[in-house]
DNA sequence: TCGTTGTAGTAGCTTTACTATCATAATAAA
DNA sequence: TTTATTATGATAGTAAAGCTACTACAACGA
């Protein structure tokens, strides 16, 4: 399980693999607490550094920059979550069951599960919703996709834009509805936690069932 | 014309308007193509202010910081789409109409008309697609949010979603269907040049076609 | 026990983000 | 015409961020 959920990680990604020694664990598990914290811009090595009672130029030869870390974590949630869809759509026949089980798996809360030392899904949940954007936003998108590093991502979507596929070979944008909705699954998240005139999802009760059943009705009827 | 595309402002967005004066004008057309060259990342008021020959301290009378000035940018953007969209939708009795012609005015490839001194509408769309989202995804949302700076976002949404509720008054997410597509309207012309992967759309023929008829077949399919 | 390698810490540098002070030119009010 | 106000510019300074060069040391195999 542990195996399966190291994440096919692009060599580039790191400068130092921070899965096989402590110091690269408590990089992991404590970025995460930190970036949720204080969020990504106000997220520095050196305060990170403190936390862990090391020092920066420490962390630097595990990352690069603070950008391929949060590329890096980023990169292990989707892996986690295309390695959960592939589990639990496996012996499904009917590709709607397939496509109901990812969009299940996406919108729900995560909970921690302890699969990895130290890595909080939860958190990492709520990293991505409101930090996984700015890995692509940026002017190095073109070389950090020749890298391979959105790989992860355009595998998922890639997933699931063939079970839509298979609903309905003739639907022109399989890839791009799906992407609008991974996108959205946390966007509306986001809107209704911070900026809930943008949405219809209401941040008390069961948003994240609400937020599968917008999004499981657009994706359907889109393909119809 | 002008007078209207004067955006309703928040106060707080500029410490000094900088409509009213040539510096203040100058920051303002500069820092879209600055922007828009090297990215809201890199971007600096320093690097700013030695291209237009003035100072740091003296833009700083202008924007709080660069965050304020991208906000700015955004608002600015937004409030001229929705001038246009009011414009356009005027005497349109029909609300698939409207949509129509709503969709249109945001998915169309933007041209320099000359509205406003300065200001390049053409690269101000393309500072929306790649930097608008960094507007909200920060730690600061929920103060902006009450100082008014999502306003114009938020009333444009909503324009929109009123036209979507003519349509269908039943349907039960407007406010998340319109918030969806206006982010994929730019999402997917994003994705088409630099992570083509995640879309269908692409980069050389009538993108901005392919993205009306996407966004527009996925929006009433829902709302059927 | 020597040398190689891996790992971590110290110290420094440059840039960013911002503020404070002072000089001066232009403009408006008295 | 003098005075006050405002706008910009010049200069300098601070704290933090982002990164790098150098050094120390422990573990290991030969």
């Amino acid at each position: 399980m542990i195996a399966q959920l190291q994440p096919a990680l692009s060599e580039s990604l790191f400068v130092k693999n921070p899965q096989i020694s402590e110091l690269g664990e408590k990089i992991i598990s404590e970025s995460i607490h930190l970036i949720d914290e204080i969020g990504f811009e106000a997220f520095t090595f050196k305060k990170l550094s403190t936390r862990i009672n090391s020092t920066e130029a420490s962390i630097y030869r595990y990352f690069e920059n603070k950008h391929r870390l949060l590329l890096y974590l980023i990169t292990w949630y989707w892996s986690y979550i295309e390695y959960r869809i592939n589990f639990e759509t496996h012996n499904l026949p009917d590709p709607v069951e397939k496509l109901k089980a990812a969009l299940r798996i996406i919108t729900a809360l995560q909970e921690d599960d302890h699969n990895f030392k130290g890595v909080s899904e939860k958190l990492l949940q709520r990293i991505v919703i409101a930090e996984s954007d700015k890995t692509y936003l940026t002017k190095n998108v073109d070389d950090d996709n020749k890298e391979g590093f959105f790989r992860g991502y355009k595998s998922l979507c890639n997933t699931i834009a063939n079970y839509v596929l298979e609903i309905n070979p003739a639907y022109e944008f399989p890839n791009s509805l799906i992407s609008t909705c991974l996108e959205a699954a946390h966007q509306q998240i986001f809107f209704a936690e911070h900026l809930p005139a943008l949405s219809n999802i209401k941040k008390e009760k069961d948003m994240h069932e609400t937020n599968y059943d917008f999004l499981f009705s657009l994706i359907t009827k889109a393909i119809k």
